[in-house]
DNA sequence: CTGCGTTATTCATAAATATGAATAACGATA
DNA sequence: TATCGTTATTCATATTTATGAATAACGCAG
């Protein structure tokens, strides 16, 4: 018989006053909304609801220290949804954490 | 305004076939058994049902290449849980792992 | 052979989440 | 002022998951 695969899975995540603030999925949101500039678009590429997409966004909004994504209604294209600067910020830390993880868990997993 | 508290959290558990096998739940009710001698009662110690506690662990026992737990029932007390050898091996492997993984959390937060 | 408390199993219901529909509000543009 | 596609919001309904009840099976001890 074959061995099995066996290997340590994990997920990371940012917690903001104990409560969630970033995670994988909110990640790729933000990196969505940059490059479609809408959250119903970004939303809907990844499969997810809008209105999902919607108060995930407005929880983040209110834990960051400043706005993730500048949202406009109404105007030119019906409004947009823009990453701000601190937004940017945010996702180049969680993608350098999120490598280092990635490195842990292969790391962990040679010791079973 | 003082700074928000900001860190970085996760959740670690362990593969096999791609299949999940064992995390932090999954290792207390292994601790709980092997305190208790009761699948049972170490479900409810837990606030856990009984059935979900028997779901978990037919489902490591079917996973892992040994018994976690051996259970037996009828007899005397009506039967008993008994954490095998294999079982202790991975309660102690995952809590190697975890403490690693507290250290990893900890430094991940200081970037933030 | 009866009693005991556990393991083993099914089932209906409760609770929590997810999904889609529907619609108002918005503001630049033509 | 009408149009457009988005943001903003509510609501009913599916879907999934969790919970508790109920009961059979088991095998040692008395």
């Amino acid at each position: 018989m074959a061995k099995k695969k066996i290997v340590v899975e994990g997920r990371l995540w940012i917690e903001i006053e104990g409560r969630n603030f970033l995670g994988a999925g909110r990640i790729e949101l933000l990196e969505k909304i940059e490059n479609l500039g809408s959250l119903r678009k970004a939303a809907i590429s990844m499969g997810l609801s809008y209105q999902k997409a919607y108060y995930a966004l407005r929880s983040m909004n209110d834990l960051a220290p400043a706005p993730l994504v500048e949202l406009r209604q109404g105007g030119k294209g019906g409004g947009c949804a823009i990453l701000t600067e601190t937004g940017r910020e945010f996702v180049l830390k969680y993608k350098k954490i999120s490598q280092a993880f990635v490195i842990f868990l292969t790391k962990q997993s040679t010791v079973l």
